[in-house]
DNA sequence: CTATTATTCAACCTTTTGGTTAAGTAATAA
DNA sequence: TTATTACTTAACCAAAAGGTTGAATAATAG
């Protein structure tokens, strides 16, 4: 049915990713800083962080040579949403 | 950190078993009633149930020739609690 | 202009995923 | 006993996932 369900869960199905995504609520970051805790090549990052963008839990945004990576709660949402639907929890709030 | 939620959102992550667990939802279903639906084999079908199984979000219990496929879910609920420890959503509730 | 910093891209590798068909097992029905 | 029903397993395939290293691009600093 919805398409990027599928992208969101399996985005949020890798813990580097969701380790990621919990970096990311404290502050935006550089590529280079979300790199940083982890052991895999920036290569690796980069890769996992297009990820992220294409499910739209994520948005880049290019200033100078830095490339910030901020939080899109919308997705994170949608996900959330089909839990709700999926009638075993109570209403979801979503202040973003 | 908890390595099962990557086996639960991954097996989130696919439209397929996203539908079976809705299905499953209304009631327990026999693998070949599961599958009838579907375009595709029974031995795929039995693929997604095995990932779905090894997720913890179904249980599978052979009575007779029969296995019976049904809905668990504290494995959702740890999904859930995951979004939940993320911070933008409010308290869940986990009726059974 | 040159070096450095920030990030991606390309080529490659291995493992997993999602599907197939065909054969195998195990329980029930005839 | 012999079919039939309900599944799973095995062997295979193509594509994707997750990682690597090394080169490329692009912006800033010196």
């Amino acid at each position: 049915m919805n398409n990027n369900l599928d992208k969101i869960f399996a985005a949020l199905g890798d813990s580097t990713r969701r380790e990621i995504l919990i970096m990311l609520l404290e502050d935006d970051m550089a590529v280079t800083d979300v790199a940083e805790p982890f052991d895999i090549s920036l290569a690796a990052i980069s890769k996992h962080l297009q990820i992220l963008s294409k499910s739209g839990l994520i948005v880049q945004e290019k200033r100078g040579r830095v490339k910030w990576c901020k939080l899109q709660m919308h997705a994170m949402r949608d996900a959330a949403i089909w839990m709700e639907s999926f009638g075993q929890f109570e209403q979801l709030n979503f202040d973003a």
